[in-house]
DNA sequence: CAGAATCCAACCGGATACTG
DNA sequence: CAGTATCCGGTTGGATTCTG
Protein backbone atom coordinates (compact mmCIF):
# COMPACT_ATOMS: atom_id res chain seq x y z
CA UNK A 1 0.00 0.00 0.00
CA UNK A 2 2.90 2.07 0.86
CA UNK A 3 5.72 1.94 -2.52
CA UNK A 4 2.38 1.68 -5.30
CA UNK A 5 4.62 3.25 -7.44
CA UNK A 6 3.60 5.23 -10.60
CA UNK A 7 0.97 3.37 -13.33
CA UNK A 8 3.96 3.77 -16.43
CA UNK A 9 2.99 7.27 -16.41
CA UNK A 10 6.32 8.13 -16.70
CA UNK A 11 7.70 5.52 -19.04
CA UNK A 12 7.31 2.24 -18.24
CA UNK A 13 9.08 1.87 -15.03
CA UNK A 14 6.62 0.62 -12.72
CA UNK A 15 7.76 -1.94 -10.11
CA UNK A 16 11.70 -1.18 -8.90
CA UNK A 17 12.63 -4.30 -7.34
CA UNK A 18 10.69 -6.55 -5.45
CA UNK A 19 7.04 -7.06 -6.14
CA UNK A 20 6.95 -7.64 -9.97
CA UNK A 21 5.44 -11.00 -10.09
CA UNK A 22 4.48 -11.73 -6.70
CA UNK A 23 2.27 -8.54 -6.51
CA UNK A 24 0.56 -9.71 -9.36
CA UNK A 25 -0.39 -13.17 -7.43
CA UNK A 26 -1.02 -11.35 -4.54
CA UNK A 27 -3.63 -8.83 -6.89
CA UNK A 28 -5.38 -11.99 -8.46
CA UNK A 29 -5.55 -13.40 -5.15
CA UNK A 30 -7.85 -10.81 -3.60
CA UNK A 31 -10.23 -10.93 -6.77
CA UNK A 32 -10.95 -14.94 -6.80
CA UNK A 33 -9.56 -16.01 -3.83
CA UNK A 34 -12.30 -14.23 -1.80
CA UNK A 35 -14.29 -17.48 0.17
CA UNK A 36 -17.03 -18.77 -2.12
CA UNK A 37 -15.93 -16.60 -4.99
CA UNK A 38 -14.14 -19.52 -7.19
CA UNK A 39 -17.30 -21.80 -6.69
CA UNK A 40 -19.26 -18.86 -7.87
CA UNK A 41 -17.48 -18.42 -10.68
CA UNK A 42 -16.66 -21.98 -11.19
CA UNK A 43 -20.78 -23.12 -10.93
CA UNK A 44 -21.38 -20.40 -13.67
CA UNK A 45 -19.72 -21.90 -15.88
CA UNK A 46 -22.12 -23.66 -17.86
CA UNK A 47 -24.80 -21.12 -18.10
CA UNK A 48 -26.85 -18.90 -16.28
CA UNK A 49 -27.92 -19.91 -12.73
CA UNK A 50 -30.71 -17.92 -10.27
CA UNK A 51 -29.99 -16.82 -6.79
CA UNK A 52 -31.25 -19.59 -5.24
CA UNK A 53 -29.79 -22.30 -7.45
CA UNK A 54 -26.55 -21.04 -7.01
CA UNK A 55 -27.16 -20.62 -3.19
CA UNK A 56 -28.15 -24.41 -3.15
CA UNK A 57 -25.38 -25.21 -5.54
CA UNK A 58 -23.06 -23.72 -2.75
CA UNK A 59 -24.27 -25.56 0.15
CA UNK A 60 -22.48 -23.75 3.12
CA UNK A 61 -22.25 -20.04 1.86
CA UNK A 62 -24.69 -18.45 3.28
CA UNK A 63 -26.77 -16.03 1.16
CA UNK A 64 -25.08 -12.90 2.45
CA UNK A 65 -22.07 -14.29 1.15
CA UNK A 66 -23.15 -15.07 -2.03
CA UNK A 67 -24.90 -11.49 -2.89
CA UNK A 68 -21.64 -9.98 -1.47
CA UNK A 69 -19.39 -11.97 -3.73
CA UNK A 70 -21.54 -11.30 -6.70
CA UNK A 71 -21.76 -7.81 -6.02
CA UNK A 72 -17.84 -8.13 -6.28
CA UNK A 73 -17.73 -10.34 -9.50
CA UNK A 74 -20.05 -7.98 -11.30
CA UNK A 75 -18.59 -4.82 -10.20
CA UNK A 76 -15.35 -6.23 -11.62
CA UNK A 77 -16.80 -7.58 -14.56
CA UNK A 78 -16.41 -10.69 -14.44
CA UNK A 79 -20.45 -11.76 -13.92
CA UNK A 80 -23.38 -10.44 -15.74
CA UNK A 81 -26.65 -9.72 -13.55
CA UNK A 82 -29.93 -9.81 -15.27
CA UNK A 83 -33.44 -9.04 -14.05
CA UNK A 84 -36.15 -11.20 -15.60
CA UNK A 85 -39.46 -9.78 -14.75
CA UNK A 86 -41.82 -13.31 -14.53
CA UNK A 87 -43.75 -14.04 -11.63
CA UNK A 88 -41.98 -13.71 -8.97
CA UNK A 89 -39.06 -11.96 -10.38
CA UNK A 90 -36.19 -14.23 -10.82
CA UNK A 91 -32.12 -13.02 -11.42
CA UNK A 92 -29.89 -14.47 -13.70
CA UNK A 93 -26.11 -14.48 -12.70
CA UNK A 94 -24.07 -15.66 -16.03
CA UNK A 95 -20.33 -15.23 -16.31
CA UNK A 96 -18.64 -12.79 -18.59
CA UNK A 97 -16.10 -13.92 -21.27
CA UNK A 98 -13.83 -12.12 -18.77
CA UNK A 99 -14.54 -14.15 -15.86
CA UNK A 100 -14.45 -16.96 -18.18
CA UNK A 101 -10.74 -16.20 -18.81
CA UNK A 102 -10.40 -17.10 -15.33
CA UNK A 103 -11.79 -20.37 -15.12
CA UNK A 104 -8.45 -22.02 -16.53
CA UNK A 105 -7.32 -21.21 -13.29
CA UNK A 106 -9.51 -22.08 -11.07
CA UNK A 107 -10.21 -25.44 -13.26
CA UNK A 108 -6.09 -26.27 -12.57
CA UNK A 109 -6.53 -25.40 -8.75
CA UNK A 110 -9.33 -27.87 -8.55
CA UNK A 111 -7.94 -30.50 -10.03
CA UNK A 112 -4.82 -29.83 -7.65
CA UNK A 113 -6.85 -29.88 -4.72
CA UNK A 114 -8.78 -32.77 -5.78
CA UNK A 115 -5.73 -35.12 -5.22
CA UNK A 116 -4.44 -33.80 -2.24
CA UNK A 117 -2.85 -35.78 0.57
CA UNK A 118 -4.86 -36.07 3.26
CA UNK A 119 -4.21 -34.15 6.44
CA UNK A 120 -3.51 -31.01 4.11
CA UNK A 121 -6.08 -29.13 4.72
CA UNK A 122 -6.13 -29.42 8.69
CA UNK A 123 -2.60 -28.56 8.87
CA UNK A 124 -3.67 -25.01 7.66
CA UNK A 125 -5.25 -24.04 10.41
CA UNK A 126 -5.25 -26.44 13.05
CA UNK B 1 -24.25 -28.49 12.33
CA UNK B 2 -26.28 -29.24 10.64
CA UNK B 3 -25.51 -30.92 6.88
CA UNK B 4 -21.74 -31.26 7.90
CA UNK B 5 -21.85 -35.09 6.94
CA UNK B 6 -18.47 -35.87 6.10
CA UNK B 7 -17.63 -37.33 9.74
CA UNK B 8 -16.71 -40.78 7.91
CA UNK B 9 -16.51 -42.66 10.99
CA UNK B 10 -18.90 -44.49 9.69
CA UNK B 11 -17.77 -45.48 6.47
CA UNK B 12 -16.22 -42.78 3.37
CA UNK B 13 -19.70 -41.01 2.78
CA UNK B 14 -18.32 -37.67 2.96
CA UNK B 15 -19.57 -35.38 0.68
CA UNK B 16 -23.26 -36.22 -0.52
CA UNK B 17 -25.13 -34.01 -3.55
CA UNK B 18 -23.87 -30.11 -4.05
CA UNK B 19 -20.27 -28.98 -3.19
CA UNK B 20 -18.15 -32.00 -4.62
CA UNK B 21 -15.61 -29.83 -7.09
CA UNK B 22 -16.46 -26.47 -5.52
CA UNK B 23 -15.31 -27.65 -2.54
CA UNK B 24 -12.37 -28.57 -3.76
CA UNK B 25 -11.51 -24.90 -5.41
CA UNK B 26 -12.40 -23.38 -1.60
CA UNK B 27 -10.13 -26.29 -0.12
CA UNK B 28 -7.27 -25.25 -2.19
CA UNK B 29 -7.56 -21.66 -1.81
CA UNK B 30 -7.71 -22.30 2.14
CA UNK B 31 -4.29 -23.48 1.69
CA UNK B 32 -2.85 -21.25 -1.49
CA UNK B 33 -4.89 -18.24 -0.86
CA UNK B 34 -3.71 -17.07 2.45
CA UNK B 35 -2.17 -13.54 2.26
CA UNK B 36 1.43 -13.71 0.52
CA UNK B 37 1.36 -17.98 0.45
CA UNK B 38 1.65 -17.62 -2.87
CA UNK B 39 4.11 -14.81 -3.24
CA UNK B 40 5.89 -16.78 -0.74
CA UNK B 41 5.54 -20.18 -2.86
CA UNK B 42 6.49 -18.09 -5.99
CA UNK B 43 9.82 -17.03 -4.74
CA UNK B 44 11.13 -20.37 -3.79
CA UNK B 45 10.86 -21.64 -7.50
CA UNK B 46 14.28 -20.91 -8.29
CA UNK B 47 15.90 -22.33 -5.18
CA UNK B 48 16.25 -21.83 -1.08
CA UNK B 49 15.74 -18.37 0.26
CA UNK B 50 17.07 -17.36 3.35
CA UNK B 51 14.57 -15.83 5.80
CA UNK B 52 15.55 -12.01 5.42
CA UNK B 53 15.87 -12.39 1.73
CA UNK B 54 12.16 -13.28 1.44
CA UNK B 55 11.43 -10.91 3.82
CA UNK B 56 12.61 -8.38 1.58
CA UNK B 57 11.53 -10.03 -1.74
CA UNK B 58 7.66 -9.33 -0.48
CA UNK B 59 8.48 -6.11 0.76
CA UNK B 60 4.66 -4.93 1.66
CA UNK B 61 4.49 -8.17 4.18
CA UNK B 62 5.70 -8.08 8.28
CA UNK B 63 8.33 -10.97 8.91
CA UNK B 64 5.30 -12.22 11.26
CA UNK B 65 3.12 -12.43 8.20
CA UNK B 66 6.17 -14.36 6.64
CA UNK B 67 6.79 -16.80 9.23
CA UNK B 68 3.04 -17.62 9.99
CA UNK B 69 2.81 -18.75 6.14
CA UNK B 70 6.12 -20.27 6.37
CA UNK B 71 5.40 -22.48 8.98
CA UNK B 72 1.47 -23.42 7.63
CA UNK B 73 3.48 -24.08 4.18
CA UNK B 74 5.98 -26.25 6.27
CA UNK B 75 3.33 -28.08 8.18
CA UNK B 76 1.64 -29.13 4.58
CA UNK B 77 4.46 -30.26 3.45
CA UNK B 78 4.57 -27.77 0.67
CA UNK B 79 8.06 -26.41 1.89
CA UNK B 80 10.71 -27.72 3.61
CA UNK B 81 12.54 -25.59 6.71
CA UNK B 82 16.65 -26.14 6.90
CA UNK B 83 18.91 -24.48 9.58
CA UNK B 84 22.42 -23.85 8.97
CA UNK B 85 24.60 -23.81 11.83
CA UNK B 86 27.08 -20.93 9.84
CA UNK B 87 27.78 -17.48 12.16
CA UNK B 88 25.03 -16.04 12.77
CA UNK B 89 22.94 -18.81 11.86
CA UNK B 90 21.34 -18.64 8.37
CA UNK B 91 18.18 -20.86 7.33
CA UNK B 92 16.78 -21.87 4.17
CA UNK B 93 13.22 -22.11 3.01
CA UNK B 94 12.97 -24.68 -0.02
CA UNK B 95 10.27 -25.64 -2.35
CA UNK B 96 9.18 -29.11 -2.37
CA UNK B 97 8.37 -31.49 -4.91
CA UNK B 98 5.06 -30.92 -3.60
CA UNK B 99 5.21 -27.30 -3.11
CA UNK B 100 6.23 -27.53 -6.84
CA UNK B 101 2.99 -29.14 -8.43
CA UNK B 102 1.45 -25.88 -7.10
CA UNK B 103 3.20 -23.79 -9.01
CA UNK B 104 1.27 -24.86 -12.32
CA UNK B 105 -1.69 -23.03 -11.55
CA UNK B 106 0.26 -20.07 -9.56
CA UNK B 107 1.55 -19.03 -13.01
CA UNK B 108 -1.46 -18.98 -14.25
CA UNK B 109 -2.79 -16.96 -11.99
CA UNK B 110 0.25 -14.32 -12.49
CA UNK B 111 -0.37 -14.14 -16.02
CA UNK B 112 -3.71 -13.58 -16.00
CA UNK B 113 -3.19 -10.79 -13.44
CA UNK B 114 -0.73 -9.14 -14.63
CA UNK B 115 -2.93 -8.08 -18.15
CA UNK B 116 -5.54 -7.76 -15.60
CA UNK B 117 -7.80 -4.28 -17.16
CA UNK B 118 -7.17 -1.25 -15.06
CA UNK B 119 -9.61 -0.64 -11.88
CA UNK B 120 -10.58 -3.90 -11.68
CA UNK B 121 -8.56 -4.66 -8.16
CA UNK B 122 -9.53 -1.11 -6.72
CA UNK B 123 -13.46 -2.56 -7.47
CA UNK B 124 -12.68 -5.38 -5.01
CA UNK B 125 -12.64 -4.03 -1.91
CA UNK B 126 -13.77 -0.40 -2.51
C1' DC C 1 -37.92 -15.39 -5.16
C1' DA C 2 -34.00 -12.37 -4.32
C1' DG C 3 -32.24 -10.01 -1.52
C1' DA C 4 -31.26 -5.99 2.45
C1' DA C 5 -30.42 -4.99 7.29
C1' DT C 6 -28.56 -5.75 11.61
C1' DC C 7 -25.74 -7.92 15.12
C1' DC C 8 -21.69 -9.71 16.69
C1' DA C 9 -17.92 -13.16 17.46
C1' DA C 10 -13.77 -14.69 15.41
C1' DC C 11 -9.97 -14.15 12.99
C1' DC C 12 -6.67 -11.64 10.23
C1' DG C 13 -2.91 -9.09 9.96
C1' DG C 14 -0.08 -4.72 10.85
C1' DA C 15 2.93 -2.22 14.23
C1' DT C 16 6.07 -2.46 17.67
C1' DA C 17 9.30 -4.28 20.88
C1' DC C 18 12.15 -7.87 22.52
C1' DT C 19 15.45 -12.21 22.15
C1' DG C 20 19.24 -15.87 21.42
C1' DC D 1 20.15 -13.25 11.56
C1' DA D 2 15.75 -15.28 12.37
C1' DG D 3 12.56 -15.12 14.63
C1' DT D 4 8.91 -14.61 19.08
C1' DA D 5 5.58 -11.96 21.87
C1' DT D 6 2.01 -8.84 22.56
C1' DC D 7 -1.31 -5.54 21.46
C1' DC D 8 -5.15 -4.22 18.97
C1' DG D 9 -8.09 -2.25 15.22
C1' DG D 10 -10.31 -3.67 11.14
C1' DT D 11 -12.46 -6.90 8.36
C1' DT D 12 -14.76 -11.30 7.64
C1' DG D 13 -18.44 -13.90 7.66
C1' DG D 14 -22.22 -16.63 10.05
C1' DA D 15 -26.98 -16.32 12.10
C1' DT D 16 -31.10 -14.26 12.10
C1' DT D 17 -34.87 -11.33 10.84
C1' DC D 18 -37.44 -8.59 7.61
C1' DT D 19 -39.15 -7.08 2.79
C1' DG D 20 -41.18 -6.06 -2.10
Amino acid sequence: MRARVDDDESGRRQVHDACLEPCAIERGMRIIGGKWTGSILWHLKDGPVRFNDLSRMIGGASKKMITERLRQLEAQGLVKREVLDTSPVSVHYEITDFGRTALGFLDQLRQWSEDLPEGIAEASGA
